[in-house]
DNA sequence: AGAGCCATAAACACTG
DNA sequence: TCAGTGTTTATGGCTC
């Protein structure tokens, strides 16, 4: 299988992947690390890596955090020019000062809050905790974010509510989870929000390097298979051709001009699958990265 | 000017 | 009963 692919900026930090995406709409995610023998039956799937700055799947502006990424910084990872395109041509505004109001949309807080939770599923009441935790500014706000934040969840049509297990689940309410056709319009509002507030002290400024192939940027994705997966994934199962075996694996290379999406010899991945395993990843990097930011200033 | 998006406030119903 | 949760409506500000 060798299908085109958007610019992607793989392979995601250790620290940002959690286990299990049960609500994906392929019920995989990005999960524990995995050392693979190169060689295997794997479809290689490369991508020329063109600028194209309104592209989803163009994350440098994920990357931009405060001198560390665990793994690799993504300007090694990435060549200059698409650095560039996806640098905004002003200078970034000076950053905002400590505890004032983050320049994130509640939908985007109440995402990354659920992108960030290990089930991506959150109560609200985690919701707002998460908030809270990340955002100091709503430490000292006053009562009235929260119920934007209820507004949020029931209005938009990004988030979706979960029943929960009342035979199992303690405390009120319900889930709320990330609709995963949706999740790409969460990702570029962020993207944009994030690369227009972006500091100078970003990485993609700075040139890149060539980066090594190395068994590092081999990523096991994981399926996890916890209660919801099967409530609401299920009927998803017959038409997800990855839906019924255990894992996937997937392989990130890096060379100077391209970017390699190794995928299992078996596994008959089309392109919005991909386009959806991406996004999964994109998701986790994109709360981690601004919870460094936020850590940061926020 | 108008549409669209977003934040905020408020009222109300439901639930544990 | 009460606090938390979820839904709906209204309003104003901002941007395109």
């Amino acid at each position: 299988m060798s299908l085109p692919l958007s610019p992607i900026s793989f392979p995601p930090s250790p620290t940002s992947l959690s286990p299990g995406s049960p609500h994906s709409s392929s019920p995989l995610s990005l999960g524990t690390t995995s050392h693979i023998p190169e060689g295997q039956n794997a479809q290689v799937v490369s991508q020329d890596a063109t600028p194209d700055q309104d592209d989803l799947t163009c994350l440098s502006w994920l990357h931009q955090r405060n001198n560390l990424l665990p793994l690799q910084p993504l300007a090694k990872m990435m060549p200059l020019p698409q650095q560039e395109s996806c640098t905004p041509a002003e200078p970034p505004p000076p950053p905002p000062p400590a505890s004032s109001k983050p320049p994130y949309s509640f939908s985007s807080l109440i995402f990354m809050a659920i992108e960030d939770s290990p089930h991506k599923k959150l109560p609200v009441k985690d919701i707002y905790e998460w908030i809270v935790k990340n955002f100091p500014y709503y430490r000292s706000a006053s009562g009235g974010w929260r119920n934007s934040v209820r507004h949020n969840l029931s209005l938009s049509k990004s988030f979706r509510r979960i029943q929960r297990d009342r035979t199992q689940s303690v405390g009120k309410g319900s889930f709320w989870c990330v609709c995963p056709e949706y999740r790409p319009a969460l990702l570029k509002v962020l993207k944009k929000t994030h690369s227009f507030h972006s500091t100078s002290n970003n990485l993609i400024n700075k040139p890149a390097q060539p980066c090594p192939l190395t068994p590092d940027h081999e990523e096991l994705v994981a399926m996890e298979s916890d209660e919801y997966q099967q409530e609401e994934v299920s009927r998803e199962m017959e038409k997800d051709p990855l839906s019924d075996s255990g894992y996937i694996e997937l392989h990130y290379y890096q060379s100077n001009e391209f970017q390699y999406f190794v995928l299992p010899g078996d596994s008959e991945l089309d392109l919005e699958t991909v386009e959806i395993l991406q996004l999964d990843a994109e998701a986790q990097e994109a709360a981690g990265s601004l919870l460094d930011l936020a850590g940061g200033g926020y």
